[in-house]
DNA sequence: TTTAAAGAGGACTAAAATGGTCCCCAATAA
DNA sequence: TTATTGGGGACCATTTTAGTCCTCTTTAAA
């Protein structure tokens, strides 16, 4: 199954408490109380954050964690990327002097394509996105509140 | 980094050389040798894609894998799904009956937006689109010949 | 000046997922 | 009848992931 890892679904959680007081710190440990997350876990979550700019930290008594930008600044791509680096389907995206296929394979520059389908697709839903309540639906499942729509354009012009 | 199995990589390489003559019937271990992959990993491949009706069988002698579809009808969505399971960046996208966090989370729903993002665009590109060779660009890569746009559409009428 | 509360960095381990191989069975063309 | 091909699944080694813990640094407040 496609799909992030842990880590990344806990930095969404997380982020989505924090994005309810943007500009409020927050303490590493309150915050895996109200996410129910694990205090370790929660913290190694923010030090990704830290070093990805997606949150800014305090050292130090009354110290704590808070959100470097607003939640609508804040981009589900940036989320991802903070935990498991850039994000690309391929191995040979990233680096493509160890893929052994590299000759017999004639399919290599079209996952760019897709690398980046998917990447403007993450980069298109903010945090703010996430963090809204949708309205719940009938069947007890929140219904989204937005939508995004592709337009394959075949053969554009170069 | 979000990416995709490696089995799904090959299956995409696989598939590409099939698509070079789609109604031709292949074995399992000629592939092997056109891909530069192993025979038992081939095999292992091509039979998640009988499953899921990506390529059809044919046993015996002279037997092999032929594409079940046109490459312009086979979608890297199905390729993928065929040996990853279903298309869902979270767990709880698939089954929300394991979730611990379920009632502290409230950005459930809103995943629901993501994943149909990234399904639209694996599904937007087809075999036809992988296998063809791009024109080599000046630096050595080849340069995709198709483009997918986005348009986030916020607060659309519900 | 001291102390305690916070984060930084990284080592370490257990568990899970992945990749790859192998074996035996079933189908079928010659 | 036999040889060739795929079907199904078990199995294991390796890698990745998740989670914990320890020690060090920073800093507000007593």
């Amino acid at each position: 199954m496609l799909r992030i890892s842990k880590l990344s679904d806990y930095a969404i959680i997380i982020l989505g408490h924090m994005a309810k007081a943007p500009s409020q710190t927050f303490a590493a440990n309150d915050l895996a109380g109200s996410a129910g997350i694990g205090g370790p876990t929660v913290s190694k979550v923010l030090k990704a954050l830290v070093k990805a700019h997606v949150v800014r930290s305090t050292r130090g008594p009354k110290g704590g964690y808070q959100l470097a930008q607003t939640p609508e600044k804040t981009s589900i791509a940036n989320i991802i990327a903070a935990l498991e680096g850039p994000i690309a389907l391929t191995e040979c995206s990233i680096d493509l002097s160890h893929c052994e296929q590299a000759s017999s394979c004639n399919v290599r520059g079209n996952w760019s394509v897709i690398n980046r389908a998917i990447h403007a697709a993450l980069e298109a839903v903010t945090l703010a996105d996430m963090a809204i309540t949708p309205p719940m639906g009938s069947d007890g499942f929140h219904i989204p509140v937005k939508d995004i729509t592709f337009q394959p354009r075949r053969n554009p012009e170069q």
